[in-house]
DNA sequence: ACCGTAACACTAACGGTTACGATTTAAAAA
DNA sequence: TTTTTAAATCGTAACCGTTAGTGTTACGGT
């Protein structure tokens, strides 16, 4: 039961990038439609059974790296400086994803989602669990905790700003146009910062 | 080209309903997973082919009427009085959605869909087509229009409200809640209307 | 009465996904 | 070392949603 030290995690990690890669691979050039799963596994290597051990579904393939996005997220919450106010920095975060994702190098793989339907739905699925996540953490790195509600309203809306910025004209700007009204809905959420007098109904 | 008025017609949607009805039947009584697309076609006494000639996957079996829930969002914007303010009449509309969905007789759909992983990712996929149908009708049926991503943001969030009421303890409440956050996000967005005394940061 | 076409049927297949059982291989135990 | 355990991988076959291809029927317009 001790932590299983080196070569085991390391080869299951190679397996998985090399699944990734071959996947990407592919996709880009063939068309994501155009590619089976039989055949990523071929180009890898490796068992179809293989493949689905390291991603549940070939739209997982795409978006490999996404429990970072959770977790980026998350920690943006929970690690922020002590009297750091929420949502300013759940904005920085979200600036710094959407430059990440709109950056020239990621273009290819966004350009391939944006013209697959299939992808497309499995990022809105994805996006909900992003959401959930985030609510969770905010509900818990928060000291004067609002309503659930509220927390997984804002929780949706930060990542509502996500997805709307990565398709914006001006993404950048997009971000701190939506975030502008995510501070004000916040505000009316969970008064603090000046304490306005509490307008308890 | 003439409207075809008459038997066809009703036989179609005759056919339709028999084969929403019998996968409904179906699902409630064995759940979604259990029953196959053979089983519903064999049910309701048609062929496979001819049941995805009328519904686009098996999901879709289950939101048979999601064209009503679109229809009904654009017609609280485009059909509202002539000087109502834009959120109130969306809060309105929210409001008996939510109820409508509630209600005893739904139930059980609702607890098909929340037990069903498949159902809710279409789910979400078919939200986000409201989304955007609602955006579009923002756009089109304002006076003094704010940016395409001020609409698109504020429908996403009114479509969040639909889905987070929904999942609430008090769905009532919830949605209050929702659109007093949404309403603050409408008015950094859009300051128009009788100006509050704008409670300034 | 006749034609165009929309609705439906049947078969067969495709492609993502999984169950199953066998086999290898790293890691822990003896 | 040797033995043992469990994880990772493999290969096959199947399941199931979905679609293509091909007819057939029956309604509606002329």
């Amino acid at each position: 039961m001790t932590v299983p030290s080196g070569r085991r995690e390391r080869k299951k990690a190679a397996t998985r990038q090399k699944i990734a890669d071959a996947a990407l691979r592919l996709f880009l050039e063939h068309g994501y439609d155009a590619v089976g799963i039989r055949d990523v596994a071929a180009e890898a290597d490796v068992a179809v059974t293989t493949l689905f051990s390291h991603f549940a579904s070939k739209e997982a393939l795409v978006f490999e790296q996404d429990e970072d996005f959770e977790q980026r997220l998350a920690r943006a919450v929970t690690g922020r400086e002590p009297h750091e106010p929420l949502v300013p920095a759940l904005r920085r975060e979200i600036h710094a994803l959407v430059r990440h994702c709109t950056a020239d190098s990621a273009a290819p793989i966004w350009r391939l989602v944006d013209e697959t339907p299939a992808l497309r739905e499995y990022e809105e699925s994805m996006r909900l669990r992003h959401a959930e996540a985030l609510a969770t953490a905010i509900a818990a790195g928060l000291d004067a905790a609002p309503t659930a509600t509220a927390c997984r309203t804002i929780a949706r809306f930060v990542i509502d700003a996500y997805s709307l910025a990565r398709e914006a004209a001006d993404p950048e700007a997009a971000v701190d146009e939506i975030f502008r009204m995510i501070e004000a809905a916040w505000e009316v959420a969970c008064p603090v910062g000046d304490p306005a007098p509490t307008a308890g109904p």
